[in-house]
DNA sequence: ACCCCTTTGAAGATC
DNA sequence: GATCTTCAAAGGGGT
């Protein structure tokens, strides 16, 4: 199971994967010479450029797009062609030292986990900052990674949150740990500027960061939308509303409104993993750089280049995600990732029940209201 | 409105 | 202990 020591590099929970992933992408590579040539590649790119010339319209896509989704084309080509083979090596080159930095903000009012505003644009995704991102060195302020076509200025806007929330009891960093970005893996030993996600080079406009001038903890915890009952509110309190309210179907749709009215009982989300921080942090960017919306599309791309991220890179996100599961367990000591268990069996049961029985709830029901031990039921039965 | 897709990792469930 | 299952995020697309 990957999970990082709190101590040791060695242990990093992708090693055999990283093993893998190698070989996956010496495979690949060979794949390319032999399957996919570089003429090739040229003639698909030069089909579609003749193909936007010869359709002139003011939405016509740009150079940029096209080869965004040229490359995506190859590496899906490449993934689902080739199977098995992910070709992790089209990126094990392409991205030795990434910056992140457009991690939005999930715990905090109007951000990306906010009921009501679960799905945001890819601007507002950019405006806060993960919680946990404040172990990164980074910061919006000191660069930017936005695409010219695309709003700089994406850090200002609906963002209030206290500038020095100091809860380094919480997240305090091991001096020259992997929450510090070691020269090695820093931007300003970075020569050669990272591909984007779609295999073109692309420039930072800004100046690099400067680790040592990144605030200490800017917190958002403290403003989140759930609140725990201690009082420290987190984002794996999810209020049962906007697009997360299909945690808690507990409530039926013919409850007296009075009842609906009443403040739920929010729902504890599970920790969010290294690949899940990474692809918070990511998804924006990539987004921007290839034009994709779908997010399936945009997870293939991510998990490719999750492969492509050195150790060091990844042991960033399973720190994160260690600290993450350790805040958690702290904030929620009697939460376990099985009270969210079954909850996609259990609504369709429950419709199912609705419409049968109009709508009696199972013991397990209760027990997720009323917090009492759970029934020993098989997850079938769930 | 709701589910699926698609990814990786963590954790619970099952055998 | 090994394997399987579920859920985390995200948002377009399909029903």
């Amino acid at each position: 199971m990957p999970q990082l020591s709190s101590g040791g590099g060695d242990d990093l929970g992708a090693n055999d994967e990283m093993i893998s992933f190698k070989d996956e992408g010496d495979q690949d590579e060979k794949i390319q010479e032999n399957a996919f040539t570089e003429r090739d590649l040229a003639d698909l790119k030069s089909s579609l450029v003749n193909e936007s010339e010869t359709n002139q319209s003011p939405n016509a896509v740009s150079e940029h797009e096209k080869t965004c989704y040229l490359t995506f084309f190859c590496c899906c080509w490449s993934h689902s062609t080739v199977s098995k083979h992910q070709d992790g090596g089209m990126y094990k080159t392409a991205y030795p030292g990434y910056p992140f930095l457009m991690l939005p903000d999930p715990y905090i009012p109007n951000g990306s986990m906010s009921p009501s505003s679960n799905k945001v644009s890819v601007v507002q995704q950019s405006h806060g900052m993960h919680p946990l991102t404040s172990l990164l060195p980074y910061s919006n302020d000191h660069f930017n990674p936005s695409p010219p076509h695309l709003p700089t200025d994406m850090s200002q806007k609906g963002v209030h949150r206290p500038q020095s929330q100091d809860i380094s009891g919480f997240y305090s960093l091991p001096q020259g740990g992997v929450g510090q970005m070691p020269p090695s893996m820093g931007w300003q030993s970075q020569p050669v500027y990272p591909l984007s996600s779609c295999g073109f080079r692309q420039p930072y406009s800004s100046s690099l960061p400067n680790s040592s001038s990144y605030p200490r903890f800017s917190h958002s915890l403290m403003l989140g939308p759930g609140m725990h009952s201690t009082g420290i509110p987190h984002p794996a309190i999810v209020p049962p509303s906007g697009k997360q309210d299909h945690y808690d179907r507990n409530v039926k749709p013919h409850q007296e409104p009075k009842r609906e009215k009443e403040p739920k009982k929010p729902v504890i989300k599970k920790p969010l993993n290294a690949f899940m921080l990474y692809m918070k942090e990511m998804r924006a960017k990539v987004i921007a750089e290839c034009t994709l919306k779908e997010s399936a599309a945009i997870n293939q791309i991510l998990g490719r280049r999750w492969h492509a991220l050195t150790r060091e890179e990844q042991a960033k996100y399973y720190e994160l995600a260690r600290k993450e599961r350790q805040l958690h367990m702290q904030l929620y000591p009697s939460w376990s990732a099985r009270d969210n268990y079954g909850k996609k069996k259990r609504r369709k049961r429950e419709k199912q029940q609705d419409s049968t029985t109009g709508g009696k709830r199972s013991a397990f029901d209760t027990f997720k209201e009323d917090g009492a031990p759970a029934p020993l039921l098989p997850m079938e039965a769930l």
